[in-house]
DNA sequence: ATTTTTGTTATTGGATCCAAAGTAAAGGCT
DNA sequence: AGCCTTTACTTTGGATCCAATAACAAAAAT
């Protein structure tokens, strides 16, 4: 039960994404399949799926490498996942949000304000907050109707750091991190709202603004704000 | 060399896309092993590519079914292209393109030109059109320098109906299609002028409109114009 | 007659084996 | 000494084999 019921494909995607193994890095199969205590056949079909997802890349003919990801990778994977979410958005406002979408999204902001509320931010937040943040994405682009954009958003989300509710934590500045989770926050409401009121371009500019909250808000938060 | 040098996954999708198999059906390994006459492996391997390619679908415990394909499903894949690709305007308009960028699509440009030039549209010239245009995409897509979004559309790009080089050929109303492929030129032309000139915005605004051309164009194109 | 249980069959997942292709290394030739 | 060739080894791709499991069918019991 300790790690052997997961997937091989989840192990090694965890251990790709902690840099558990160097970018550029060669995998041999023989030697994973050693590694995982399992034959070739798994780690084979396990590859092609992690090819796919764009964490492992050919290295010619010799197997796979593992990909490397630039600060500029994950910069651009954010960016997808903003366009993606925010078409997302705009689809459900302009189509009207049935009512249990509503409630389920009013459910998660007010779970949001709750977490919030008491004015400050401890490390055992962190969890809660990635789980309401996960619920009000996943709300959304579940409601939106369309299992390829769902898919394209959960492929994406495949890549390191890439997906909704793998923010930063820095532990060493909780403050700082409470105004990020505040924003956020503010940022639910305002799409909330949008979505609300049937405002299909707003609703989508803000998602897309939003999905950019990890990558440029820190510096500008630690003053202004 | 007739059939048996291209990649079982391709032919697979080949198969897949022009609905040789049944949507819904369910493909046993064994079967597809023996159709193409190699042994379970390699039929296995390919499984878990189209599957991420979003293809096939698991079918419970049992294998892999084909995924189907809706009207509203089409709609979205191009849509999905469409912000992806305006994505990929919009950073190569904000970064500025290289001399040798503005030269590739300018000569694609004019490709385009020439071809439309005599003023009506001859069956043999789809297959040069569709070439010119997936260079015109592909030199936009190749420039943004994201190899993130690069993937995300090329993930796209398997699905039936979703690439830009896939217009739909109604080899009946070549005069219908004319008209189509003479607004598809102008709105290379427009995105190559927004791009030269930084417009951010708008070159990402035009990309997705463009994107829509094989969709909801038809209809107007018959008489409008 | 219907439902549950049991046995059979079909099908996938994992392991192993063999062949093909590529890489590295060693040896020979100029 | 340097370069080319040949050889040995590493590694992947494909085929086959075995085991586990899920679907199917038949039979028995209520």
């Amino acid at each position: 039960m300790s790690d052997n019921d997961k997937s091989l494909v989840s192990r090694l995607r965890k251990l790709i994404g902690a840099g558990h193994y160097h970018p550029g890095e060669r995998l041999g199969e023989e030697a994973v399949a050693e590694q995982f205590g399992v034959s070739r056949t798994p780690v084979r079909l396990a590859f092609r799926t992690l090819e796919q997802e764009g964490l492992l890349q050919r290295a010619g003919k010799r197997g796979f490498m593992v990909r490397e990801f630039t600060q500029a990778d994950v910069h651009c994977a954010v960016e997808v996942r903003g366009v993606l979410e925010g078409l997302a958005a705009r689809r459900l406002a302009e189509r009207g949000m049935p009512q249990d979408v509503v409630e389920s999204l009013d459910f998660w902001i007010q779970k949001g304000r709750q977490l919030l509320h008491k004015g400050y931010l401890l490390e055992t937040d962190i969890n809660q907050w990635s789980d309401i943040n996960s619920h009000f994405h996943g709300s959304i682009v579940g409601a939106a109707d369309s299992r390829v954009v769902a898919d394209a958003i959960s492929r994406n989300n495949h890549l390191p750091f890439a997906a909704a509710d793998s923010i930063i934590i820095d532990s060493e500045d909780l403050g700082r991190e409470f105004k990020k989770l505040q924003l956020a926050q503010f940022h639910h409401e305002l799409i909330f709202q949008a979505l609300k009121s049937w405002e299909g371009a707003r609703a989508e500019m803000l998602m897309r603004e939003h999905a950019l909250i990890g990558l440029r808000y820190p510096e500008l938060l630690a003053d202004n704000l």
